[in-house]
DNA sequence: CCGCCATTTTGATTTGCGTCAAAACAGTAA
DNA sequence: TTACTGTTTTGACGCAAATCAAAATGGCGG
């Protein structure tokens, strides 16, 4: 009996918060030892999913927040007439759902787009060891508030850019956050389409390719299909915000 | 001595939480008798403002979180080229400042759009307190989960519908939230100007001028400046998520 | 009360992006 | 390999909302 019970150890270490690579990033940045090893006892469920699989459904009842150990994930609210709205690109160290704790119920669907795992944190479990450990409790409100801070410049992209501007902080934004966790910040796959692309910047398909077109042929970025590469980032970052400027 | 001390006193109990007409909307939603002691205790000052104040800016460093206790109020996102994005309106018993957890510093201006008090709540004393109440902890997520979802809304709305969705979706709004206030839900006063309405809805000012007397030509509201009737408000919600809808 | 300034309305015109359409391309399964 | 499907690119055209402009209205201070 010893070979699978020492299975099933390694298995857990492999998943366990203490040993994962993404601790500094995810819930439990500046954790102890200790207190790694309770927030390991709360998370006993990791789930393993597909591209096109459901971490969960608008409506559905929220049972956890996920935490994203590997892949890459969309989240999009649906309107009554089949419109879709995304509302927002989730990789590894991200945390999901709690748009949820509202309400009780999930608002937004969240799909995956490249085969992911996910920690599932319940959130009652995550309030109980919050109110012991300070420093997760306020990990965990300034995760909450940096969605918020994020929500607000998705409005002022989506309220007063241009499309090149949207395209761009779409971009210098994926760049950055591959950066923050390790990748090539100037090269990288979109795992979305250029569907989930434009209907997260409020554009459509066709403007999202001319646009990323239009970008290459002024030697910004090179683009083969799902592969990108940013050429000159300095130039992007000046399209962010020009507009035109007559001020 | 006695008088004004009792002064004093009145002016303290009259701005308590236990004795806020809000508390049921506000932080302290089902809070106990005691445990509202215990919020008073922590909310010792509170501020009035006057119309163009601001409560915080962009970069300022977060000293507390904010309750509405009266007024009106707008948040706005400031580009650097000059552009702004209303990211919100608010309104008593609504939380602002959360943006601002996540990195210690405020993301955007809280100005005040009619003379408003509000009740300041250092966010240490928060986190505090909503570690010994648990009911506080968990009102307070739902807080922030509620702009979140809140956001996600905005979102759909700017990333997905056409002027006259947004407006329609605009007053829906507006009215919901003041029914829940106790207010007329279709007779109100706007606030804000119909730049900050076209801010807030990623339109220009004219073409919230223009689809506001289209839906007063069409007998949906009675408009007279800032002051809203809403007629046919079936109507109104009719008309979000139409589109023209050829599914 | 008047005059001033900010706000709002309305009209004429422009334009950026959406829509429609079709061809090119990539990925998958047989 | 070939056929099939979903995605992407590119072009031509139309439209909703932006822009430009000017008049009307409202609110405030003197």
């Amino acid at each position: 009996m010893a070979t699978p019970l020492r299975i099933v150890e390694v298995d857990k270490l492999k998943t366990a918060c203490s040993t994962c690579s993404l601790h500094e990033l995810c819930l439990p940045a500046g954790l102890s030892a200790s207190e790694l090893k309770s927030m390991d006892r709360m998370i006993d469920i990791r789930r393993s999913l597909k591209r096109g699989d459901h971490v969960f459904r608008a409506g559905a009842a929220l049972h956890a927040l996920y935490a994203i150990r590997t892949g890459f994930m969309k989240s999009s609210v649906l309107h009554e007439d089949g419109r879709e709205q995304v509302a927002g690109f989730h990789m590894m160290g991200d945390l999901i759902g709690m748009d949820a704790i509202g309400t009780g119920q999930h608002l937004c669907d969240a799909v995956v787009l490249e085969d992911s795992e996910v920690c599932e944190i319940p959130l009652k479990s995550l309030e109980l060891l919050s109110r012991e450990i300070p420093s997760l409790q306020q990990h965990f409100h300034r995760i909450m508030s940096r969605e918020i801070a994020r929500d607000y410049g998705v409005m002022l992209l989506l309220g007063s850019m241009r499309a090149e501007e949207r395209l761009a902080v779409f971009l210098l934004n994926l760049s950055q956050r591959f950066a923050a966790r390790g990748y090539s910040s100037t090269e990288f796959h979109l795992r979305m389409t250029r569907e989930e692309i434009g209907s997260y910047l409020g554009l459509k398909l066709e403007t999202v390719s001319r646009t990323l077109s239009q970008f290459q042929a002024q030697g910004l970025v090179a683009v083969q299909n799902k592969h990108l590469r940013i050429l000159k980032i300095d130039s992007l970052r000046e399209l962010v915000g020009q507009h035109g400027c007559r001020i």
